[in-house]
DNA sequence: TATTGTTATACTCTATAACTATA
DNA sequence: TATAGTTATAGAGTATAACAATA
């Protein structure tokens, strides 16, 4: 007799599903950016990832994949003339990463893409921007 | 002469960082709990999706992909015994998509673990969560 | 002629394992 | 012996196109 009612809160339902929307948002708005510069999304994730020059071995750490999917990736990116392997004299071993200009621009263009240019974001005064940074960090870290 | 400093604001970045990490952790949470069950993470949107019987069209739509991608994805749902195809006696091209009582148990499992336990928000209380909806709802849909 | 669902095929993303060259 | 990177291969996930049945 017992109706299957009584699923879960229906404002924690509406408060994950606005987290989720935000977030696919977001990650939409940049992965048009780079695709349309030509770059898949591993790809751009694997741009936005490079800073400072560093062996492949990091930045499959970084994309949390195996090495071995990074020498496809990577071999990409440097076709397309924003990436360059260099020799480490260290160690004959290793292969240092680094961006090109051109890759170093294309970084900074897809950085403003998903920071300066963050859907919805904007539509909130710096003081909401400011309450919802602490909300989050509140949830996440909350010892901090 | 001029540095290349002056990325994007540093209060931006550490929203959208935020945003992205709350999602990636109810995500993954979401998808352990679906994995467990023996689901792959397309089956187990497929499942949460599901609520009224509706033709296999409507689940790729749901899905925002092909409609040949749903043959094998519910071939799969149906050999687990979730989901069953019926007919529809109004229209014998469409297959009415239905959960199984194991797909229905196994459905509000899976938004249990998305919505009731969700990561990181139970670390706020109740008039946080209501701020932090409030701000969401303001930045998505400013019109509301 | 248009639509639902299936089949056949291919492409992308990613992993595992075997290999090389160093260390 | 262990590590960095590559190659070969295989398995998911998904799309396109051609098709069958029905409208």
């Amino acid at each position: 007799m017992s109706e299957d009612v009584d699923g879960p809160d229906p404002a924690r339902v509406e408060t994950v599903e606005l987290v989720l929307e935000l977030s696919h948002a977001m990650t939409v708005n940049l992965l048009v950016a780079a695709r349309d510069h030509g770059l898949s999304p591993p790809q751009a994730r694997a741009v936005l990832g490079m800073t400072a020059p560093a062996p492949m071995r990091d930045l499959a750490e970084h994309l949390a994949c195996d090495k071995s999917h990074v020498t496809g990736l990577v071999d990409g990116l440097e076709s397309l003339g924003l990436v360059a392997r260099q020799p480490d004299p260290r160690d004959r071993r290793i292969r240092q990463l680094v961006l090109t200009d051109a890759g170093r621009t294309l970084r900074d263009t897809l950085r403003v893409r998903l920071y300066a240019q963050a859907p919805a974001i904007g539509n909130l005064t710096g003081a909401e921007e400011e309450q919802l940074r602490q909300l989050l960090r509140r949830a996440l870290h909350p010892t901090c």
